[in-house]
This record gives structure tokens, C-alpha cells and sequence, in this order.
DNA sequence: CATGAATGAGCTTTCATTCAT
DNA sequence: AATGAATGAAAGCTCATTCAT
């Protein structure tokens, strides 16, 4: 009798539900953006009717928020002791991200519904953008840490750098060669190692 | 005879009107988006039925990459003798362009529709980001030239590195401080001159 | 064993909950008629899940007509022993019931629905509009009993004009001016008075 | 040549198209009253697409408004020269457009639509209600030309009355008496007419 | 008994596109 | 060539009602 004395009233909520329909809407954010995305299509693809939909999430806008929520970018922090193993690691990493289908469409989606539905912009900063970057700047500040960088080196320019190369190649040609996170590396390393750049 | 040789036979066209279409439609699509973009507004605010526009362009794919290839950034290459004032020069122009309202949504849509409409992304692609990465590569090949670079130097990644630390830093924060320019064309330039980074 | 003689066996129905969920009906009845009218909205006003309401009433229809046959005309029944003076304070009070604000939209849902859902009519009419005209025709008779009546005045349809200049009155302009009782009381005095009309 | 000049560009609109979809809105409007009114099934009905009816009115109100100002209470004036007979043929016309199917659901429509969408109430008033007052009016202000009333008489109460016995024997039983034109007429006249009421 | 969750059908409105002058 | 009218297909959202605890 005590097993059931905190059981919430009523029907309960079917759990997968809400997975299912976020992981459709996310899918269909990356795939076609968020103009495209329509409640009606992820009802039907996730098996669920609409109002199901807006019992949780009251809008179009919060459903693709929470969608895109879930996301997290959570690798653990590697640390092998080399600052420039390291950061080519992470660096090979969100060149794999990239490179997977669509693996830009969802940034873009961000970026043009910025003024329309800011949101998703923030989301996208918080869950996304600064997780990737902090792994960097912890690499980094290890190394400055360890003495390995020259005084007053712009830790978050520099980080800056290393994740924009990225996205400006792809910009510029869409395949990124496998040696790129090395190169940038490298360059980056030389700018702001202590005693590097003979 | 000689005032009706070219003309062709028929009402000539509005010429007037394509250029018309042409600019409201870049508009919206740098603020709205592509999938925002609505051939009924671009007729009402342009003033023309919308036979008239699907005249020209067989549909919005084609109208919206018209108005993309008007496009053209075209600006002086400058050469001061300083190499890295020039790249300063360059960037500080680049960052102007990526604070003005909505100026990161025309990039944005173009990502985001790279899996439906591809073509939206070339265009992009030659009118706008190699035009400028051009002007980069430029500076940096009469340095090399000139004999400041380092030998072996990957100008193609330099300059990746240079754009693209302003799209990371719009990413992270879209706030982008006036001396950034001057920061990354400082710690590029350490990782890639000779004698640099003492 | 007498103190649970009358009580019906498992959970006793929340007597309260009636009562609260057909006040919040019959208001929205009255301020957005019977087809605005919504279950959900009435359910979450009340604080009440909407199956308790189902379990009570079947449909929204008679829902609404429980709501309707909750209202009860029941004026007391006046008698100064002038009759003018009795038809006149009557109408009185009918007119500050129409002039309030929605005074006439229940009677207005009542005829739109009449097609679809006649029961809502029949109600009105036994519980609205005939105790009203009984207290009419009251008053008329009592007057016929003591003389001053013309010899087989139909009353029936002497209350139909005295109820009804209300109604055209508000069709045609919708402010009814303070004197209106009287005047029409007038008018159908000198109608079916003896000895009026010189 | 000339017979085209005032010819007007564009595809001309199918003028049918307008007068079906208003007289099946009427119908509807009359039957279902404004809330059940969809746009969805008078397009259905008429044979037209939804933007067809879109593009006519800019939406739902505006459809029904403008279905409501189609109709025109325009009957000739009669003038027998007998005040009461004329009174008679005005309220038999009456009568018998009330006792029509659904002949009290409009005006029932719009009552309960009042306070959410004014202009049909409106529309109402100037289209249907004044012009049947003002025949009645025409009638009553004639015979007092002619010396037929009493002093003073207040002839828009006169025609409340008249027109409202109607309503209210409407709503207290929906059968209305092939006699009772004359009834009314009767007793009012009894009040209002010089000499009357012997 | 009462609850919160789920559903199917419907609503108004907009869009990209084609027709008929 | 240019126009206004017409269309089919969808979109976001809400409602009356039923289910599963």
C-alpha cells in the first residue's frame, strides 16, 4: 500500500513521447531548418497526435527550443600532457561533427532565424558553442598554466581561431582535409607558444 | 532603320523591374530567410504581378539565387607596404559588415538551405566568401613575396583563420569588440612570419 | 448503522463541483454563446478535469441545458392594485436585465442553436420566458376580474406587444430610453382598457 | 479596337464565384449561426478554393458581413387608404418570413455574436430591421396626415410594439396564428387611433 | 470518483504556382 | 509582356471527446 502513496493522479504521461517527438523535431531542425519544421509532419513521423504535442510544448518555438536543448556537447577532457596532441584531438573531433550530412545546417538555422526567434540562437550558444570552446580554453589554460605560452596571450582569441578556421573552410570549400586540425594547430601554436615560431 | 536594329521583336521587357525584384528580394532574404521569402510579398512591395516574376525566373530557387549572384563584394585591394595593416584594414571592413543588423542571416539561410537548395550555397560560395578570402590571400602572397613569411607557410590556412575567427567570436558572442581585428591579425601574424614570436 | 443509512456506497460525488461548473457554463453561455462555448476552458476555470464533467453530463449540449435550467425567473408577484402602475414595474425590471451588458446574447444563442440543438430553446422558454409573461398576465387578469378590462381582450396577445416593443426596441437602437415602460404601457392600456382611448 | 479600351488588365474575375459564395454563406450563416460559419465548407460547397474566398474578403467576418449586406427588406410600400389593412399586409409578410425555416436563427446568430463581432449586429440593424420599421412608419405617419391618430401619439413605440408581439410570441410558442397580424393591429389601433376604443 | 494524457477532426489562414485575359 | 484571378497543398493551432491510471 505504501508502494503507491506518491503515484501522481491521473493517466500518466507516456515517457517515450517526449522523447520521440524531440529527437523527430531535432532531426528534422538539422535537416530542413525551422521555417521548414512542421508539427504536423513531426506528429505523424513520431506516431502522436498534435494536441500531444502542444500539451507539452505550447508553440512551434518552444517545441524546436526544447529539441534543440537536449543537445549537449559533452566530450570528456582529455589531457595527455602534449597542449598541441590535445587541442588536434578536439580539433579532429568537430572536424568529424562537420562533416557529417548536415552537419552545418543546424548553426544556419540558428543563424538566420536569429532575429525572428532569438532563442534558438541563445540555446544553440549555450548548449553547443561555449561547451566545444571551453574544452579548448581548458587545454589552453593548462598549457599557460604550465608556462608554455608567452605572457598575456588572448586565451579566447586564439580559441577563436582554432574553432573559426573550421567553419571558414567549410564556407570556402566543403571538404576540410583530414590534416587541418594540424595545420591550425600549428599556426595557432606558433603565435602564441613561448619561444615557438623560429 | 538604324534606331530599331536592336530592338527585339515584341513589348520589350520592364528592365526597370528585374532590378527591382531583384534588390526587395535580397532583402528579405537577408533578413527573413529563405524559407521566409514570399513571391506574393516580393510582388506587392515591388509593385508587379507575380506572372511577371515567374516570367523571369522559373521559381523561388532561381529568384532567390538571382538576387544572391547581384552579389559582388568588390573592394580595392589595398596595399599600404605594411602587411599587417592591410590585413587589419581588410578585417576591420569585415567586421562591420558582420555587426549591421541581420548581417549574419544572409550566411545563415544559405547554410541552413544547403541540403534543399544547393545552389544558394555556391553562389554564396564565389560571390561573396572567396572575393573577399581573395583580398586576404593577396596581402599575405606579396608578404611572401616580399620575403616576411616563413617558408612553407599554408596562406590558404592563415586566412581561414582570419575570417573565421570572426564567425566564431559572432557564435560565442555577438558582440565583437573593435580591437579584435588588430588581436587575430597579431597572433596570426606570430605564427606565420619569419622571425616573428620572439 | 444509522448514521450511514443514506449514504450511497464508494466515493461520494463532489456535490460543490456541480454547482461551480454550471455557474462557469451558463456565464460563458451567456457572454460567448453556446458554439464559443468550451468544455475545456469551462473545466479549467472551474478547477475541474474535464472527465468529471463528462461523467456528469454526457455532451456539451446538455451540459448547456443543465446550466439553462439552473436560471429561474421568480419575481414576486407585485400588486399595488393599479394596474398600470404593476405592468409598468415589471417592465421596469425587464428592461435593466436586457440592458446589461450581454443581456441579449443568451437569448440570442438560444434561437442561432434552436436548428441544432432545439433543447436549449425549450428550456429558455419554460424557464426564462413564461414565468416572465405569467407575471404579465397575472397582473392583466386581475385587472379582467375587476372590470376594467374591455369585454374579450386577448391578453395573450397583449403581453406579446408589452414583452416585445422591448425586444424590437433593442433590435432597432440598441439604448432604451427610461420611459419606455410606461409608454408602452400606455399605448396598450388605451388598447384594452374600458372606457380608455378618448 | 475602341470596344476594348476600358477593358480591364488581368484575368477578370468569374463573377458567379461572388454571388455563390455569398449566398451559401448566407445559408449558412442562417442555419449554423456565425460561429459554426467555416470558411473550409463554403468553399467546398461553391466549388471554390479557400484563396478565392480570401482574396474577395479578407476573412471570416468580413464574409459574413458581406453576406448579411446582401440581403434588403424591399417591399413596396402599400396604400389601400385603410390604415389597418395596410398595417395587416405589412405584419403578414412578417409573420411569414419568421415562420420560415429557420427564420429566427439569424437574427438569433446575430444577438449571440454581439459583443465578439459588432458588425452584424449592425449590418443587421440597417439592412433588415429599419427597413421593415420604416414601412410601418411610412403606414402609421401617413395615417396621421390624414388625422387618424390621437395627439401626441409616439409612433416608433407604436411600431416596437407591432413589430415586437412578433418575437415575443416567437419565443413563448414558435406558432404563430394566421389572425394574429390582425390581433395586434387591432389592439394597437384600439391605442393609438382618435375615437377608438369604444 | 477524479485525474491528466491522448486523440481525430476541424478551424482560419498563407504560399508557390498556373490560368485566362 | 504583363496582369489579376484561381488553385491545391499545407501550416499552426483548438475543440469535444475518450483512455488509462
Amino acid at each position: 500500500m505504501d508502494s503507491q502513496k506518491d503515484r501522481k493522479p491521473g493517466r500518466p504521461r507516456n515517457a517515450d513521447l517526449d522523447e520521440r517527438v524531440l529527437k523527430i523535431t531535432l532531426r528534422q531542425l538539422s535537416e530542413q531548418g525551422y521555417s521548414r519544421l512542421s508539427i504536423d509532419s513531426i506528429a505523424e513521423t513520431a506516431g502522436v497526435s498534435k494536441p500531444s504535442i502542444y500539451r507539452r510544448w505550447p508553440g512551434k518555438a518552444d517545441l524546436a527550443t526544447a529539441a534543440l536543448s537536449t543537445l549537449q556537447v559533452s566530450e570528456p577532457v582529455v589531457d595527455t600532457g602534449d597542449t598541441r596532441q590535445d587541442l588536434v584531438g578536439v580539433l579532429t573531433n568537430f572536424r568529424k561533427n562537420l562533416l557529417r550530412p548536415n552537419g552545418m545546417t543546424l548553426i544556419g538555422t540558428v543563424l538566420a532565424e536569429e532575429a525572428i526567434t532569438p532563442e534558438l540562437m541563445e540555446l544553440f550558444r549555450e548548449r553547443i558553442v561555449k561547451p566545444r570552446r571551453r574544452m579548448l580554453r581548458k587545454i589552453l589554460e593548462r598549457a599557460d598554466e604550465r608556462g608554455e605560452l608567452k605572457p598575456a596571450v588572448e586565451i579566447r582569441a586564439a580559441v577563436h581561431m582554432l574553432v573559426g578556421a573550421f567553419y571558414a573552410h567549410y564556407l570556402a570549400k566543403p571538404e576540410i582535409g583530414k590534416d587541418f586540425p594540424q595545420q591550425i594547430v600549428d599556426i595557432v601554436w606558433a603565435g602564441i607558444a613561448k619561444g615557438a615560431g623560429r
